[in-house]
DNA sequence: AGGGTTTTTGAAACGGGTTTCATATATGAG
DNA sequence: CTCATATATGAAACCCGTTTCAAAAACCCT
C-alpha cells in the first residue's frame, strides 16, 4: 500500500515502465497477453498511478471555479452542478470563496495559476470593477491572456468568455406575472448597484416600470446586500413610506424572505396583504411559508454549460463568447391579487 | 507569461536551478546579493513556481475534504471554516461531495489517494456502516493505514482520529431548556437511525426521558431525513397522534422548518401552542420567523480542530484519537412554555 | 523465402521543481 | 599564514508518470 510505482510494476511484470504507462492510458496498442499480465499486477497490488506525476506529464484536468461564498445557497447549487459535470468528464473542480474580498481573490488566482488549472470559472462579479479598478482590470486581463476564463458576467475587453444569467428576461417574466395580477405598485429590493446581477434588472425594473405605464417611485427602488437583513431593512424602509407597495421584487431568495418577516413584523400577510416574487429559486424558496414564488435557472443547465464552455475552450473548439441561459418563473404562494383593488 | 521555469530564471541570474530554488523555498541560506539578484528576475517575470512539479517532490499540501452535501448549510459552513483554517497553514482543500452514494464516495477516495492528498478529513457518516458492510470497512481500514484520516464520526477499529460533536451533552441541553420552561410532552423528529448524530441523540432523549420522569411514548420518536420534507411529514404525524406534544426537537434547522410548516398549516401558532428547537444553528434559524432556538457548534472550532488535528497527524506529532466539541444553546424565539399548563 | 508493412516494445528524454552531496569559497582561531 | 570549520553554490539524482523515437517482432503478400 505504501507508495508504489509503474516501475515496480514493470519490475514485476518484466515489461517496461513505457508498457506499463501504455496500459494504464490505454491509448497505444498492447498486446493482450501483456496487458492482462499488466492489468493483473496492477489490480494485486491495488496500484493507482500518481495523479501528481501524470499532471506533471500531460495535463492537469483541473478546473478552478471562483465562487463569492459558497454558504450562499445559490453558489452551492452552482457549484455541485458545476462539479458533476465536470466529473463527468474527467476533471476535478478546485473550489475558490472570494468572500467578497479583492486580497483574497488575489491568492486565489494565484494558486490556482501555480496549480496549472485548465481553466478558470468565475461565477459573480461587479459591473463596473474594471472600470473603477484598474489595477483589478490588468490583473483580470492578464490571468485571462494567461489560462482560458469562463465568467458568469461580462468581463468586456479581456479574452474571456461569458455565460450569463438573462437578468432582463428574468425581470420580465417577474413584472408581467405581478402586472398580470393586476399590481401596480411594485417596488425592487436590490443589492449593491455595481453587482451585474442588480444593476441589469434594476435596468430592466425601470424600463418595464414604464412601458407597463406603472407610476414610477424612486422610493419604491431600495438597496439590500443579498442577504436576510437587507431585505428586513428595505421592507421596513417600503412599509414606512407613504403609499407602501402591493408587490415586492426581492434580488434573490434570501432577502426575500427577510423582506417577508418585515411584513409579518407588521401583522401583514402574504399574499393577501403584499405580495413577494424572488429570484434564484433556491431551496429557501420551498422552505419558507409561504413557499415563494421565484426565477430558476436551471442550475444543471448553467453549470453544464459553464464547464462545457470551459472544456470547449480548453480543446481550443470554436465558442461563442457570450451565452445565455434563460429563466422560468416558480409560481408558488407568495404572490397573489393586490388588496384593495 | 507562458510557462517559464526555474531554469530560465537561473539563466538569466547566471546561477544555477538549485540556487533560484532555494530562494524559492527560503529554507537554506542563500548570499543576500544573489538573494536579491534572483528574486528581482522573478519579480520581473513574475514568475510563479509550477505547483505540480512541487508537489511532485516535497509533500502536496492538498487536504481532501470529504462531506455529504455542500448544499445543506451545515457542511457548507463547516467547509468554510476548513477551508479557512487550512489556508493559513499554507494548505489547499480538495472538496468532495458523497451524496449518499458509496460508488461515488469510493470514486473521490481513490482520486483523493490518487492526487496524493496529506489528510482526509471526513465529515458525516453512518454509525453502523462498518459493522453491516465488510466491504466498506475494509476499505475505510486500508485507507486509514495508507492516508491520515480525520472524521467527525466514530471508526472503531480503524486508524482514524475524531472531532466529535457531543451529540449528548447537545440532547441535554435542549431537554433541560424545555423542562425548565415546563414542557412534559417531547418529541424528537430524527433522521435515519443509523446516522451518528440521530443515533447518539436518540439515545440521550430516550434516557433523559426516563431522568425527567417524562411520560415515554414511542409514537413521540419519529424518523425524518434531515430535510425539509420528513420535518413536515413527522410534524404531520405528531399532530395527527392523540395527545400532540407541547414540544418538538428537531435533528436540524432545516427539518425544523418543515415541522413548523406542518403546525402553521394547522393553524397552530410557534411558540404558542407548540414549542420548537433544533441543532446545527445554521443561518436558517435566524432566517425563518419565528427565530429558531438551536444548538451551536462552534463551526470556526470544529472547522479548525479538524484541520489542526490532520496537520498535527500529519507532521507526526502527539494527537489523542478523540476530541469532543461542545455545543452552546443559542435561544431565539421559537420555544416558550407550554400551553394548557 | 524475401521484402515491405504494421504492430509491439523498450530506452531515453521530458515535465519542473527539490534535495543530496561534493566542491569551492569564506570565515575564524591559533 | 596555516589549518579547521562554516557557508555558499552547482551538478546530478530524484519525484513518477508520459511520450517520442527507434529497434525488434510479427504479419502479409508475391
Amino acid at each position: 500500500m505504501a507508495d508504489i510505482t509503474i516501475y515496480d510494476i514493470a519490475k514485476e511484470a518484466g515489461v517496461s515502465p513505457a508498457t506499463v504507462s501504455r496500459v494504464l492510458t490505454s491509448k497505444a496498442r498492447v498486446s493482450d497477453q501483456k496487458r492482462e499480465l499488466v492489468e493483473g499486477i496492477i489490480r494485486k497490488h491495488d496500484f493507482r498511478p500518481n495523479e501528481v506525476a501524470r499532471q506533471l506529464s500531460r495535463s492537469t484536468r483541473i478546473l478552478g471555479l471562483m465562487t463569492a461564498d459558497i454558504r450562499n445557497p445559490y453558489y452551492a447549487a452552482l457549484a455541485v452542478e458545476c462539479e458533476k459535470a465536470a466529473h463527468e468528464r474527467g476533471y476535478t473542480v478546485l473550489l475558490c470563496n472570494m468572500f467578497n474580498d479583492r486580497a483574497l481573490e488575489d491568492a486565489h488566482l494565484e494558486k490556482l495559476y501555480a496549480q496549472r488549472v485548465e481553466a478558470i470559472i468565475q461565477a459573480g462579479c461587479r459591473v463596473d470593477d474594471l472600470v473603477t479598478d484598474p489595477a483589478y482590470a490588468e490583473r483580470v486581463r492578464r490571468v485571462t491572456r494567461t489560462i482560458p476564463f469562463i465568467s458568469s458576467g461580462k468581463l468586456d475587453g479581456t479574452d474571456s468568455y461569458s455565460v450569463r444569467i438573462n437578468h432582463r428576461e428574468s425581470m420580465k417574466l417577474v413584472m408581467e406575472r405581478l402586472v398580470s395580477l393586476g399590481h401596480r405598485d411594485i417596488a425592487f429590493i436590490g443589492g449593491e448597484r455595481q453587482v451585474q446581477s442588480t444593476h441589469e434588472k434594476l435596468q430592466q425594473y425601470i424600463y418595464l416600470t414604464g412601458t407597463y405605464g406603472l407610476p414610477f417611485r424612486e422610493e419604491y427602488i431600495r438597496e439590500g446586500d443579498y442577504a436576510e437583513d437587507g431585505g428586513y431593512r428595505c421592507m421596513k424602509e417600503l412599509l414606512d413610506t407613504g403609499g407602501a407597495p402591493s408587490a415586492v421584487i426581492a434580488i434573490n431568495d434570501y432577502s426575500a424572505i427577510g423582506a417577508m418577516r418585515a411584513a409579518f413584523d407588521r401583522g401583514l400577510s402574504i399574499p393577501g396583504d403584499i405580495s413577494i416574487v424572488s429570484f434564484d429559486n433556491t431551496f429557501l424558496a420551498e422552505a419558507v411559508q409561504p413557499r415563494l414564488t421565484s426565477v430558476d435557472y436551471s442550475y444543471a443547465e448553467f453549470g453544464g454549460q459553464l464547464v462545457d464552455t470551459a472544456l470547449k475552450v480548453i480543446e481550443k473548439k470554436p465558442v461563442p463568447p457570450l451565452q445565455w441561459i434563460s429563466p422560468r418563473l416558480i409560481v408558488r404562494d407568495s404572490c397573489g391579487t393586490p388588496k384593495n383593488r
